[in-house]
DNA sequence: CGCCAATGTCATATAACTGTCACTCTGCCG
DNA sequence: CGGCAGAGTGACAGTTATATGACATTGGCG
């Protein structure tokens, strides 16, 4: 897989700092937010893999925030890990009640941090990520790494294959190139936005088996966005 | 067969290590758990033998586990061993029921855990890899160690027949290198992962006699895979 | 002991995939 | 109707992943 995105929501920025040089150097790219409202603007857009989230904040309070991500469908299921000053049992509980995935209470070592970050990456991963999703016939299998229209097997590259893993898992959403580029070549990657349409094309070449490529719109100005609903011409 | 991989599921350190002593004298590779997430997670990821469930544990209890990894087709048959604090009657009813394949109750002996788990692995594999396997005119048969094509018999080492068995159980799927050598070559063996590209060529070129090699996908950057659906150029 | 099948590693040959370009095509706007 | 800026294409050459053929080693066996 290539290196996931963890977020990490603290008020104070020497923490945000300390953790994300000790994720970074374990090979997990980080995003910062320093209040809850920042923090819930970059899930939607960035769509982390798991978010670091602190007790106490300014504001909305981490424990609302735990509360908002769960109430809404898509962030439901992404993994949050809890992290409090002291070990407040009230605290933990309540945030575990909330829908943590996992708490952690400060100070707490790097290598614990990262076990624990992996741990509930794993839960996730063998939890969803696993089902075949399909769309009109389009059949798309990461377990067997397959993907057929009408049972007709397709070929189509790594890439590709990511791509429209991407797409498919975020239907009915535009994203700029940038955003595709962090999504899925892996953040920390300098290329040419342009290389996106090459691949977008080469996906398209691939679909086109039964017009499927309709899927794969192009929002000018914007970037791309995958969904069924097709636009009238 | 290589040796068998056990994942022992306690929530006392002591006893898995205790357990995973004694059985690795015995022969077998062992997995530790301490709870029904890492647990679920390692069997999803390593794919053991057998399991070795603790009754009482915090959190998802190891009937519920085990509840689960019935409900799941991939796991419905793997063999699962309930340990339980005292010989509780209702415990027992309860987790045979619940599909558990054997049990036994604290405090145990090494030699008595041994021969139950010898029984369910014997048991296991008598009513599965026992049976010829038949693709396309191809006939797996583990009994007689013979590999057929329409009546004509094949060639082929031990590690490719071992090989052959282990994508014929498991097809539709996507395995690395890494793990293709977990499982066909057994855990714990140090070597270079182009050695499985070698096998897969010997094994490839066993079969090529009505271009039943075709079956045996390579999935760049992934690994390979052993599937009937056939990617159209 | 010598022979042979089976294995694991290499070095090399192939094949597939990637990122960029240059150039073309489209829609938008004055 | 130009002139633009954004998007689509086909070609290409560098890279990387696999396939292949050869070889040295090992262990069983007559």
């Amino acid at each position: 897989m290539a290196e996931s995105t963890v977020l990490i929501v603290d008020d104070e920025s020497a923490i945000r700092d300390m953790v994300t040089v000790a994720l970074e150097v374990a090979g997990y790219r980080c995003l910062q937010a320093e209040n809850a409202r920042t923090a819930h603007a970059l899930i939607i857009d960035e769509s982390p893999d798991l978010v670091l989230l602190d007790w106490m904040m300014p504001e909305t309070s981490g424990l609302e925030l735990l509360r908002r991500l769960r109430r809404d469908e898509l962030t439901a299921k992404l993994p949050v890990i809890m992290l409090t000053a002291k070990a407040e049992e009230d605290n933990m509980i309540q945030g575990l009640d909330s829908g943590a995935d996992d708490y952690i209470s400060k100070p707490f070592s790097p290598r614990e941090l990262i076990a624990r970050i992996k741990s509930a990456l794993r839960r996730q991963s063998s939890q969803t990520q696993e089902e075949p999703i399909t769309v009109d016939g389009l059949v798309f299998d990461p377990i067997s790494h397959h993907v057929s229209i009408r049972g007709k097997a397709l070929a189509m590259g790594p890439t590709e294959f990511r791509l429209l893993g991407f797409f498919l898992s975020h239907q009915d959403r535009v994203y700029s190139r940038d955003q595709i580029l962090d999504h899925v070549w892996g953040g920390n990657v300098y290329m040419d936005e342009r290389t996106v349409d090459v691949h977008i094309r080469r996906l398209r070449k691939a679909l086109s088996i039964d017009s499927h490529e309709r899927f794969i719109q192009t929002v000018r100005g914007a970037g791309y966005r995958f969904s069924q609903k097709l636009v009238a011409e």
